[in-house]
DNA sequence: TTACTTGCAAATCGTTTGCGATATA
DNA sequence: TATATCGCAAACGATTTGCAAGTAA
């Protein structure tokens, strides 16, 4: 269960995490959008609300909130990372004109866990799962 | 067909690329490795046979090399890129705690591309799958 | 010659960090 | 008052780039 309120995020056996104005507003920008914001884009976004914010503010709130399991850190092939108000488990899909990232809501694959056994001397924990392609705008340029 | 001489490597339908001898080094090194080197770590193995040779243009040939499909460039989530001289494609395994990078043998899983249909309006034309774990070293430490 | 490649150093890009000021519990 | 967070600017690490000199067809 997670609960936030307007000062205080509860998140079940950890403590709790001062919600300020400037995360608040980081994390609500980032919710409103459906492809997931580079930190700079977050950035842009949040300085026409708190024009004074600084651009490592909002570094090291991604951080914390990301930290909580508030938000998630993507990271896909471009050179920079995006942020993600969703945390549940899912795949992403990256343009490889433009570098938007989308959702992709498909189930997950349970073959990508079988395949593994006997194949490697790792302890594998997890694995990041990303499809690339063209965007639907860039799809149907020249 | 790929054929790679002392000095000309011919690719199908593809001009001919000038091996240097910075190149064929770099080349050299990089197929020596199992694992998955950076930059500064083929560098500093490079180095060791071209004293003078510079970052820069180890960093531009890594670039030209995997252009010309000689090489690959793989995406992990660290921050650094890593280079593979085997070209064909496989999965990795990357170590959270020390970042070696590692082939996984094992056969393409068919449900990944099977899953997409009707889940996006991308044009898909590939995906990473990059797992992630302890390597048998560092997975045996306290 | 002509086109490419090199070494070097400086520039760039994304991100992190030190610090003194500020806000909040 | 004690603690955490802020804005700012400088630092950082990885990578790229401009340039003059060097190399090879």
């Amino acid at each position: 269960m997670r609960i936030i309120t307007n000062t205080v995020c509860y998140l079940m056996s950890e403590r709790p995490l001062k919600i300020t104005k400037q995360r608040a507003v980081i994390l609500e920008e980032l919710r409103k959008l459906k492809t997931h914001p580079t930190a700079t884009e977050l950035y842009e976004l949040v300085r026409k609300r708190i024009p004074r914010i600084s651009l490592g503010t909002v570094y090291r709130n991604l951080e914390v909130l990301a930290d909580a399991g508030i938000i998630r850190k993507i990271e896909t092939a471009g050179t920079q990372k995006r942020f993600d108000a969703m945390i549940e488990n899912h795949y992403h899909v990256r343009c490889v004109n433009c570098g938007r990232v989308d959702d992709l809501p498909v189930p997950p694959i349970r073959e990508i866990e079988d395949v593994l056994h006997g194949f490697t001397d790792y302890k594998i924990s997890s694995y990041r799962l990303e499809f690339q392609g063209l965007c639907p705008i860039c799809k149907d340029q020249p």
